[in-house]
RNA sequence: UGGGGUAUCGCCAAGCGGUAAGGCAACGGAUUCUGAUUCCGUCAUGCGAAGGUUCGAAUCCUUCUACCCUAGCCA
């Protein structure tokens, strides 16, 4: 790996001490035993038919971080050999996300960069007797392999000469043959109790044009067969994949095993990610966005490594997360909140504070100069390190609603009539007087200031106040729109997963000046009562969209 | 139903024959110009169940049970 990543490793989460790695103690046995006599080998082999989420992440930080961990070499691979689910639009976008999480490949590879020698080792598998031409269709065969509990049947071309095979392989090739008619098996065994074994199609006729080898081939080899010659052809050591792949090991190893591979790699399974609350399958976010449920793959509520980024969630919290949960071979579903603590912590300190009401009360100083206006000083983030800001303070102020009780819950402690409460990093304020409409709901409320409790001025604190609450300047505050966004996802009648079409609202909130100016990609935390992660400058037309975290608690309980 | 996996706190997850790490969540308490943060503390006589071996078992043996994957010319 590049020297600077190896630094950077220094300190920060790059997959190198995932919890419980057991794929590192298989790694520590083989270097031990010299298994290999080369250096360890990993690759990240994603199909371009999708973005990547933050299950890829998991894997992304365990291969890259075991590489990194044994000093070893870490490829990209993008495993494109079935042209027709494949879209060119993808692969960029892998590359972006796989960087901007903080990788670098020493590789960036195509499995069909390799078509012809994949070609070749069929050939050699037909010459040695391994693999044979079958004109079944596609039912056939499937009526054919049997089923869990019964052995399949041979293949009436199972003992078909390899000489034949050979030439009907190259017709193929050739573009004799239409889609289906003729296929190239393994001949292996149509008893075995595992059913990858009973003679699988390893290579199909295809008359698709790939995106990137073009119209060269009309002919591709399937996943189980090409995986593993890809795999070796780059000198992998150690091919990481996900649970339900473990069924196809023996069919891995048979490959190599018959095409003689010296030192073939060796396929190690561990249980992908699994997240509460959320759409992570690609087969549902891409219902998701054909449906027009959502707009696109980098949604802010999805879990995609583009919406997350759009987020506002860093790759320093993704990769952190993706340590703490852990390597292992369980089933999983890790809590939504573990992945929101690595990016509350990571970001508590990074980014600056605002204060801005989103749901807003009016509130009139009544003892407060009428066209006066004064400033207050504030810190821009829990680390007064980060420097001071200035915001403006006159007689008519909002807070929000939810900071005002006019009949107050046991131990409420923020507004309420005749409560005094500090307005943050200005004066104490007490409500002397509520104004309502003809329905009874509360519209204005009415309080005195003190004088003397400025903050920063001496005597501010000569009196305790239980409750400090947020504020903005009724005279110099902006409008903000504010879409709140919630990441609840529930199972619907039909058992698929969808949003909760009432997640998302947009509202105008009342912020600070400073916000005006507020770029995509900006972060701040709001100031407010309970706890947060971080809110975001969402922006997809040039027009600034305040994204509200989801997840969003209130501390106050009754 | 065959084969392959997995079962340790609400959620992840260490442990690999010597008497149950850690993180998230939760709950107490201290500090706090936001009920956040920070800080202290609590949180499995128990490791899917039942037997057995052993001075000693989450770890070894036996038998059960539950869940996941698997019958694409997808990956």
């Amino acid at each position: 790996m590049a020297e600077d990543l190896i630094k950077k490793a220094d300190g920060t989460n790059f997959g190198t001490t995932m919890a419980g790695n057991f794929i590192h103690d298989i790694i520590d046995e083989d270097i031990k035993n010299q298994k290999y006599h080369r250096e360890i080998r990993t690759r990240f082999p994603p199909e371009p038919n999708g973005y990547l989420h933050i299950g890829h992440c998991k894997s992304i930080c365990l291969n890259a971080g075991t590489a990194l961990k044994y000093g070893g070499v870490f490829n990209l691979r993008y495993d494109d050999t079935n042209p027709i689910t494949e879209d060119e639009e993808f692969v960029g976008n892998i590359e972006k996300d796989v960087q901007w999480l903080g990788f670098q490949w020493d590789n960036l590879l195509f499995a069909s960069d390799y078509f012809d020698k994949m070609y070749e080792c069929a050939e050699k598998l037909i010459r040695d007797g391994n693999a044979y031409i079958s004109a079944e269709t596609a039912d056939e065969i499937k009526a054919g392999r049997g089923t869990l509990t019964q052995p399949g049947t041979n293949s009436p071309y199972r003992d078909r000469p390899w000489e034949e095979s050979l030439q009907i392989f190259h017709d193929m090739r050739d573009g004799k043959y239409a889609d289906g008619e003729v296929c190239l098996r393994a001949k292996i065994d149509m008893a075995s109790p595992n059913i990858n074994m009973r003679d699988p199609v390893i290579y199909r006729v295809l008359h698709a044009s790939h995106h990137n080898t073009g119209d060269k081939w009309c002919v591709y080899p399937m996943y189980d067969y090409a995986h593993p010659i890809e795999d070796a052809i780059e000198g992998i050591t150690h091919s990481i994949c996900t649970l339900e792949f473990e069924d196809h090991r023996p069919l891995y190893n048979w490959v190599l095993e018959k095409l003689e591979w010296p030192e073939p790699p060796q396929q190690i399974e561990f249980a992908k990610l699994g997240l509460t609350n959320t759409i992570m399958s690609k087969r549902n976010i891409k219902r998701l966005v054909n449906e027009g449920i959502i707009e696109s793959w980098d949604d802010p509520r999805l879990c995609t490594i583009a919406g997350m980024r759009r987020r506002g969630y860093t790759p320093e919290a993704l990769r952190a997360f993706c340590e703490s949960v852990g390597v292992a071979k369980a089933e999983n579903k890790v809590d939504y909140d573990q992945l929101e603590y690595f990016v509350r912590e990571d970001l508590k300190n990074k980014v600056e504070n605002r204060m801005v009401v989103l749901d807003p009360l009016k509130v009139v100083i009544d003892n407060y100069p009428e066209g006066k206006s004064e400033m207050c000083t504030l810190e821009n983030a829990a680390d007064p390190e980060k420097g001071t800001r200035e915001v403006s303070f006159s007689r008519e102020l909002w807070i929000e609603k939810e900071d005002f009780m006019e009949v107050p819950a046991k131990k409420y402690f923020r507004m309420f009539p005749g409560n005094e409460v500090r307005l943050k990093g200005a004066y104490f304020v007490t409500c002397t007087d509520v104004v309502k409409d003809a329905e009874g709901n509360v519209v204005e409320i009415h309080c005195t200031y003190d004088p003397d409790t400025k903050s920063g001025t001496p005597g501010a604190d000569s009196r305790k106040v239980k409750g400090t609450i947020h504020w903005v300047d009724a005279a110099t505050c902006v409008d903000i729109p504010v879409r709140n966004y919630t990441y609840l996802a529930l199972p619907d009648e039909t058992g698929y997963n969808h949003f909760d079409p009432n997640s998302r609202q947009d509202k105008a909130a009342k912020a600070e000046p400073s916000l005006k100016d507020a770029k995509a990609g900006d972060r701040f935390q709001f100031f407010r009562n309970g706890y947060y992660i971080t809110d975001t400058v969402l922006s997809k037309e040039g027009e600034p969209v305040f994204n509200q975290t989801v997840g969003l608690k209130s501390s106050y309980k009754k």
